[in-house]
RNA sequence: UGCCCGAUGGUGUAACGGUAGCACAGCAGACUCUGGAUCUGUUUGUCAUGGUUCAAAUCCAUGUCGGGCAGCCA
């Protein structure tokens, strides 16, 4: 018996290079030799764990740096304490890894673990530039090294924040929350500049020196970019560049009660990091002038970063805001962050999906910045198409039916030869007891069959996988006339490689030995909603599948009983399934990925 | 009714002034000791109206529709 793990290096169709509108603006780049090298960044705010729509971001931007020789960033954009947390950080970090290992692992840019930044001299000028450390071509352990955070740069930060005061282009407002909102005034109407606007570079100074240094309660006053409350994009409207926020930060601790606002910290990081293409989401558009117009203020000696946005993930039938899937989680309507309906990437990988799908997933799905809903087929498609290649085949009973063969000796057992990846002739056989009593699935009995149903029927014929043609003589009831077992005859010659072997029966059905059979917890997934666009119209959760979940008590074949965890098993004529993290030996617990495509339901469907 | 962005079969994408292609889904068939896989065939499309051009999905104009922006969130 052989079981050859089917691990993440299980061989994969190769895929041309992807292209789309980003990647053509890197490649001119390359070409014209502009930067050194490519330097792109993923940068998760740690307030919720990561899902398939940032799968999609991290295979752009650490494929654009494996494809261009270049390196990814991983970034904490931690400026919002009050939102954010470490076991946000450390699941990010564990999937960012997961998704892109065996891939781009050699181009996940970290940090030595604890290092500060310190001013240098570029060009004359003073600069802090922070490089990468490449994990995979370091010599330390990877636990020396960590993600990059935002907020390592705070005190940076605070000094750009400086500088732009001392040039009058920030300023302290001492408006509040309210009359800023109001001064704001909207798309269409354009604001009015605060009174506090014009206090002179010296007072701005003290006051903000005195913002950082905890003199002022929270929201008594803002630091904010001295531009233009008329202009037609809200974003230019004297921008609020930091605020008073007394809380501990997961990272800094207590050191600062004052945190820059994402605007300022975003392109400052960046910079600071030597980031060349900085890749987000259409909705961060019109906060590009604004990143420029920041940078370019302040006399950095380095290249400047530059921000590009493409369209985010929208998939059908779920939904893809961390708060409603904070929500889910936080309502009990799913069972954690890695509940395996969940369409987030540890919600995905507990249910069984490899990264090698994912990634087919985000490479096929291409990047634009249309806003469409991607069909989850697509995803499911896949799922599908990886785990066919990899998948062990077992057999398996979700809803057994007994199945007696009368002329099989009791007592007598065979062992049987069965191959465990007709796809991958390395991943070997394996042997199947087969005796006197069998448990079949329950679908695969009809007594009155539907039109084209090729399996067993009152008097019919069917194949056992792997072993003999048995023929239905005599269908068992119960009281309430449920059919509850099944005598049958063999034809004892018809096993594979028997006289008769090469009879044709139309269906073949899976089984197992009743004697040799294992118990497993089987968890049937479904998708988390029934309709494609559960956030359309009103309640999300009303759009909740009921049937998202459905336990049964299975029947395997022995061998199961060594499953191994991230190891895709196909029960045969069924579906994928994983070992769940639940598992013990003794009770295993399986989820099931995705079914197997059932091109007879779809018939049966039809009538 | 301000500004920004977008629109190609049912869905997602390609075509970079020169034959509208690919994938998924669908449909039909072949094959099969998984109604799986594989293979073959196939239905369906350039938002509209003008303009530029020998030639427009592509460039221009106008319109229509959709998305984003008024957090001291990111």
């Amino acid at each position: 018996m052989e079981n050859k793990p089917s691990g993440p290096e299980a061989p994969a169709a190769p895929a041309p290079a992807p292209s789309d509108f980003i990647r053509d603006i890197v490649a001119a780049h390359v070409s014209e030799k502009k930067y050194p090298q490519i330097h792109t960044r993923f940068p998760p705010e740690p307030n919720g764990y990561l899902h398939i729509g940032h799968a999609k971001s991290i295979c752009l931007n650490f494929g654009i740096a494996r494809e261009f020789g270049g390196v990814c960033n991983l970034r904490m954009d931690d400026t919002n304490p009050t939102k954010e947390d470490v076991e946000y950080v450390d699941s990010i970090t564990e999937d960012v890894k997961w998704l892109i290992s065996g891939w781009a692992d050699d181009r996940l840019g970290l940090k030595p673990k604890g290092m500060t930044l310190e001013a240098q001299q570029v060009n004359g000028k003073p600069d802090f530039y922070l490089p990468p450390k490449l994990s995979t071509l370091s010599p330390q352990p990877s636990t020396s090294l960590e993600p990059f955070y935002a907020s390592d740069y705070f005190s940076q930060i605070y000094e750009y924040a400086v500088q732009l005061i001392r040039k009058d282009v920030a300023y302290v407002d001492d408006l509040s929350a309210e009359d800023t909102d109001t001064y704001r005034g909207s798309p269409d109407h354009p604001g009015k500049e605060s009174p506090f606007r014009t206090r002179s570079i010296e007072e701005n100074l003290d006051l903000f020196t005195r913002m950082k240094n905890g003199e002022f309660p929270d929201g008594a006053r803002t630091l904010r970019a001295k531009l233009d409350m008329a202009s037609p994009n809200i974003w230019m409207r004297d921008p609020i560049l930091y605020r008073i926020r007394h809380s501990e930060h997961h990272h800094t601790g207590g050191q600062w009660c004052i945190y820059p606002m994402y605007d300022f910290a975003h392109c400052l990081s960046d910079y600071i990091e030597g980031i060349t293409h900085s890749i987000c989401t259409l909705e961060f558009e019109v906060h590009r002038p604004l990143y420029d117009w920041i940078l370019q203020r302040l006399d950095l000696p380095r290249p400047l970063p530059h921000q590009y946005e493409f369209a985010r993930l929208s998939l059908g039938y779920t939904v893809m805001s961390k708060r409603k899937l904070m929500q889910l989680v936080q309502e009990g309507l799913v069972s954690g962050w890695d509940d395996p309906r969940m369409p987030t990437i540890s919600g995905l990988r507990r249910r069984g999906v490899t990264p090698q799908a994912l990634r087919d997933f985000a490479y096929n799905i291409g990047i634009t910045k249309y806003n469409g809903i991607t069909d989850v087929a697509v995803l499911e498609y896949c799922i599908r198409e990886d785990l066919n290649r990899r998948g062990l085949r077992r057999l398996a009973v979700l809803r057994p039916l007994k199945v007696v063969i009368t002329n099989y000796p009791a007592g007598q057992v065979e062992e049987l030869e069965a191959v465990n990846n007709p796809e991958d002739p390395n991943a070997g056989k394996r042997k199947l007891p087969f005796s006197r009593e069998l448990f079949i699935e329950h679908d695969d009995f009809k007594e009155v069959p539907p039109p084209k149903y090729f399996r067993l029927r009152p008097g019919g014929e069917v194949r056992l996988k792997y072993a003999y043609i048995i023929k239905c003589d005599e269908v068992i009831k119960d009281a309430a006339g449920q059919v509850v077992e099944l005598r049958c005859t063999a034809d004892l010659d018809s096993k594979t490689g028997g006289t008769t072997a090469g009879r044709k029966v139309k269906g073949t059905i899976h089984w197992v030995s009743a004697a040799h059979a294992i118990e497993a917890e089987v968890r049937l997934y479904d998708r988390l909603f029934t309709v494609a666009e559960p956030d359309a119209t009103g309640d999300f959760k009303q759009h909740l599948n009921p049937h998202s979940l459905e336990v049964v008590a299975a029947k395997c074949e022995p061998s199961l009983q060594d499953a191994q965890p991230e190891i895709c098993y196909q029960f045969e004529r069924l579906a994928y399934f994983t070992l769940d993290k639940n598992s013990a030996p003794g009770k295993l617990v399986l989820n099931r990925t995705i079914t197997l495509k059932d091109n007879w339901a779809r018939e049966a469907q039809k009538r």
